[in-house]
DNA sequence: GGCAGGCACTTCGTATACGATTTTCGTATA
DNA sequence: TATACGAAAATCGTATACGAAGTGCCTGCC
């Protein structure tokens, strides 16, 4: 009778909304540009509006969704420019955390990584059976693996911000330039032998930027975007 | 968000508590610590608490307060982790930021800079009238000088916040370290010659890195704390 | 005199209600 | 038929109100 409603005893209905909504939207049941109606989102959840104000208010902050005064609320997305600007800006602190992360990312790690590598590795391999959905989900548990142990939060916070958005914008890089796919994953080796053998913090930041700019520009040269974007 | 100054022509009571807020936390007026109590801050700006309560989520999206449930929302600051966090955000946002800026840079730019740097270089020159939250308040003038032309919004939005929680954290690291001034208005020339002669993206991201870490480190060593912690 | 329990006060969390703003749709007119 | 005007519907923005959670003080007992 009440079994389901035990499981959030101590969640604030302000919290509900905002998970609930945020799953909603990486997950993508929320597609990028969808309205979000406050009333039926509280109706939905049967609470009022005023918590649903509060959690909208918040993805705002992440960029998940958007907000114009007396308009409403909308999924965020879609825009190649915001998906050009989401991958730069985690190419750099995606680097960043994986550098700062490395000296913690020990052999059980390594070996983990080593395994979702090669998961991604056989279905590169294998265009019949290739899933750009299912193999981006393997690239971000492979790389969480290596970001992870970042000891900086607040860094860990942006990366993690932006993988949520880049999940949310279902770009999906790879369903646009699957080709991709192969070179990603010898990158990834390339990755997990530098920090095997203990190279610098530059290195390894540098190979971790470079890896996500190069995903950045096969997706620019498949739409035929300027290149003229000054790309560190 | 990034910029703190909007014209407020048809502000909503949610922007204008926001604002409100804002402002006050990152001039001093609300010192770190100091409780927030939103019906309090609703009395002031004569509206209702919900608007508040907005303004606040906001904030603590921003990092500027904390904000437990049922407890109520603090100034965040203080915490010296919490410093060394934002700053080591910081080096490597607002170099990359610095980096993607300098091929906007002109002429008229670097001669802003330099005057601002030449009043920095006059007030480290004389320990009689070192003020160390002017001499901040200029060191932020010149680096955004320099930052400003960042083209990717979101790095650029993120360097902005980094800046306001360095202001609210109200470390002013020169109240710590006066004597690191010195070496601070010699890096800023050194700066700025890298972008006078278009020098690389990646020497310039790095000097500006280099720049703002050493600053981190001399108020670690000034504090005599771990310099274990991996600067990148 | 010190500690445990309970009562009162403060503050937050959310529901409901109403005014403000925007959009949409129907109608009348050129 | 197309367009302009206006009213109605939808939605947001905020005030008020009440219940819930936490905090501190005060009393009574050991």
């Amino acid at each position: 009778m009440s079994a389901p409603a035990r499981v959030a005893a101590t969640a604030s209905k302000s919290q509900l909304a905002y998970e609930w909504l945020h799953d909603r939207i990486v997950s993508g049941s929320l597609a990028p540009g969808a309205r979000l109606v406050l009333a039926q989102v509280a109706a939905e959840l049967d609470v009022s509006v005023v918590p649903v104000r509060e959690a909208v208010r918040r993805l705002e902050a992440e960029g998940l969704v958007t907000f114009e005064k007396n308009i409403g609320a909308t999924v965020a997305g879609i825009d190649p420019v915001e998906y050009l600007y989401t991958m730069q800006t985690l190419s750099i602190v995606e680097g960043a955390a994986t550098a700062l992360s490395a000296h913690a990312v020990g052999p059980s790690d390594i070996a983990t990584a080593r395994a979702v590598n090669a998961r991604m590795r056989a279905m590169a391999e294998d265009p019949q059976h290739f899933d750009p959905v299912q193999f981006t989900r393997l690239n971000h548990e492979f790389h969480s693996v290596l970001f992870e142990h970042c000891p900086n939060p607040h860094i860990l916070d942006l990366v993690h911000r932006g993988w949520n958005r880049l999940t949310a914008l279902r770009g999906s890089t790879f369903s646009f330039v699957p080709e991709r796919a192969g070179e990603s994953v010898a990158e990834h080796e390339g990755l997990l032998a530098l920090i095997e053998r203990g190279a610098s913090s530059e290195e390894i930041e540098l190979a971790a930027r470079r890896h996500r700019s190069a995903t950045l520009d096969a997706y620019l040269a498949s739409t035929g975007a300027h290149p003229n974007f000054p790309v560190l």
